[in-house]
DNA sequence: GTCTATATTATGATAGAC
DNA sequence: GTCTATCATAATATAGAC
C-alpha cells in the first residue's frame, strides 16, 4: 500500500482507504484548510489539532503538498460513483440532472470544503498541474456542461452559484434541507429548465 | 497624511490617494494575492516584484495586514460612487439594476481581483472583523438583494455566479465585451428579470 | 505510531545609515 | 525612499529513540 504516499497516479483518481492515523490527519487538515486556507495552515496547526507532534504527521505524509493532494483526491473522489453512473446513462439531460442534484447534495452537506476545493489557490494550482485531476474535472464538465457556445460560461456561473450558495455568510443560517431545495430550483432557473421537486434516488 | 497608515477608520471606507511608492507596493501585492493568495504571499515576494527590499516596503506599511487592508479598501472603494448613486435613486429595481451592471463591469474588467476580494480567507476575515467593511457590504447588499425570504440565497448565488463567471478557467478565453454581455443576461435570468440589452450610463 | 531533538530556511519586523 | 544588517520566531523537514 505504499502507493498511498505517492503523488496522484497517472491514470485515474485513486480511491485510497487511509489508515485511522492518516484519516485523522486529513480530517484535521481539511477543517483547517477550509478555515484558514492551505497556505495559512502549518503542519504545526494540523499536528496540534490531531493532538500529536509534527514528526508524527510527517510519518504519515512526506510533505505538506502530499497532505493537500490526499485531501483533494479524497474529497473529489467522493463524486466518482455519481459521475460514473451519469456517464453510463449517456449524455442526455437526465444524466446531467441527476449528477447536478448529487453535486448540490454534496456541496450542501459539506459546505466548508467547497471554499477549499473550488477557490484555494494552492488547490487550484494542484488541480491544474496534475493530470488525473484535470481528467476528472473534464469528465465532470463533459456531463454537466450543455452544448452550445454559452456552455462554458453557464458552467462557470453554475459552479460559482452553487459554491457561493452554500458558503456565503448570507446563507449561514439556512438549514440543509431548505438550502438543497432552493439551490436546486434556482439552479434550474439559471439553466432555463422547468422547476420541479427534487427527485429521489429511487 | 499619517492616516493612510492607520487601520480603516471607524466611519466610512476612506478614499486615500496613495503615494507613487505605496501604489507600486499595493499593485504588486494585489497581483500576488490574486495568484497565490494572501497567506501564500510574503513581503519578500512583494518587495521583489516592486524591485525594492523588504525594509522599503515596511517604510510604506507598518505590517503585512496593513497592506491587505489598504488593498481591500482601495479596490472595494471603487464601488463607492456607484453605490452612492444607487442609494440616491431610492430602493427601486432600477437602482439595483444599475448597480448590478456596475458590479459586473468591474468584475469583468479586473477579473483577477475577484478571487482575492471574495474568497481569500484572510480578506474574508478582515471584511468580517472591520466595521467599515461590514457597513459597506451591508449597504451593497441592501441595494442588491431583493425583498422576500429567498433574497439572501439569491444574493449569495448571484455573487458567486458573477465571481466564478469571470474567474473560472472555463471562461479564461472569453473577451471582456462578450463576457460582460452574457454575464448580464444570465444574471437577469437567475433573477427572473426580462433579458434586455446592457444599458449605457448616459 | 509517536516522541524529542535538531537542521535549515523563510518569515514578519526593526534599527540605523545614506 | 531606499538600503544593509540584524533579530526572533515559525516554517518545512529529517534523524533516531521508544
Amino acid at each position: 500500500m505504499e502507493s498511498a504516499g505517492q503523488p496522484v497516479a497517472n491514470g485515474e483518481l485513486r480511491v485510497v482507504q487511509h489508515s485511522a492515523a492518516r484519516t485523522r490527519v486529513l480530517d484535521a487538515a481539511l477543517a483547517l484548510f477550509a478555515e484558514r486556507g492551505v497556505s495559512g495552515t502549518s503542519l504545526q496547526m494540523i499536528a496540534d489539532a490531531v493532538g500529536i507532534t509534527k514528526a508524527a504527521v510527517y510519518h504519515q505524509f512526506r510533505t505538506k503538498e502530499q497532505i493537500v493532494l490526499a485531501v483533494t483526491e479524497r474529497e473529489l473522489g467522493r463524486l466518482g460513483p455519481a459521475l460514473e453512473e451519469a456517464e453510463a446513462h449517456g449524455d442526455g439531460s437526465q444524466a446531467r440532472d441527476a449528477l447536478l442534484v448529487h453535486v448540490i447534495d454534496m456541496a450542501v452537506r459539506d459546505r466548508r470544503l467547497v471554499r477549499t476545493l473550488q477557490f484555494d489557490p494552492v488547490v487550484v494550482r494542484l488541480l491544474a498541474e496534475h493530470e488525473p485531476f484535470q481528467r476528472f474535472m473534464d469528465r465532470l464538465y463533459r456531463v454537466l456542461l450543455r452544448e452550445g457556445e454559452d456552455g462554458a460560461l453557464e458552467g462557470a456561473m453554475l459552479s460559482g452559484a452553487i459554491s457561493s450558495g452554500v458558503m456565503h455568510p448570507l446563507v449561514g443560517d439556512i438549514d440543509d434541507d431548505t438550502l438543497r431545495t432552493k439551490l436546486t430550483n434556482m439552479t434550474r432557473r439559471l439553466l432555463g429548465l422547468p422547476v420541479k421537486p427534487v427527485a429521489g434516488t429511487g
